[in-house]
DNA sequence: GCCAACGTTGGC
DNA sequence: GCCAACGTTGGC
């Protein structure tokens, strides 16, 4: 079992939009690194849910993977933003996963909080210029986290 | 294959 | 709104 984090921006989709229809696919994503990510994905992993370009960001939440390694079909939709018309219809380029609502945590925990709990080693998305959207955080450093998160 | 120009991410 | 970081594109 392997843990990860995953960026979305609240105001496109939230925590609270996955708990309140608790089952998505997480399109949308375009960049190879965070793509190769979401490929190596297996069902019973759990991510961190992280909201970006909000105030403050932060990790909110935990989500489960429940389908590995499924088409975007985002990438084939002309009216969609995310329409990548470069695509190979019959070899797509984007892979993602389907995502399953587990819980919003009590306390949520800030970058400032995460930068001061872990270093850019221990956490990337602590790292300063970090642009990656799907990224694998080790064990020890998501125990930490989810003991943070829950006051324990 | 190089690299300048450009676009995007995302914290601040 | 600014801008650092950095990925992508396209001319050569």
């Amino acid at each position: 079992m392997q843990y990860w984090l995953m960026k979305s921006e609240p105001d496109v989709y939230s925590i609270d939009d996955l708990a309140r229809d608790p089952t998505e696919i997480w399109d949308g994503v375009r960049n190879y690194q965070a793509r190769n990510f979401l490929r190596t994905m297996a069902v019973g992993d759990l991510a961190f849910f992280y909201h970006s370009n909000t105030k403050p960001p932060g990790i909110v939440g935990l989500m489960t993977i429940i389908e590995s390694d499924i088409v975007d079909p985002s990438q084939f939709d002309p009216a969609h933003k995310y329409y990548d018309p470069k695509s190979p219809p019959d070899n797509p380029r984007w892979r993602t996963v389907k995502v399953g609502y587990q819980e919003t945590f009590a306390n949520a925990i800030t970058l400032d909080q995460l930068k001061a709990t872990f270093t850019p080693e221990e956490l990337l998305v602590v790292k300063r210029g970090n642009r990656l959207s799907v990224m694998p955080v080790n064990e020890p450093v998501a125990e930490r986290i989810l003991a943070i998160a829950r006051g324990t």
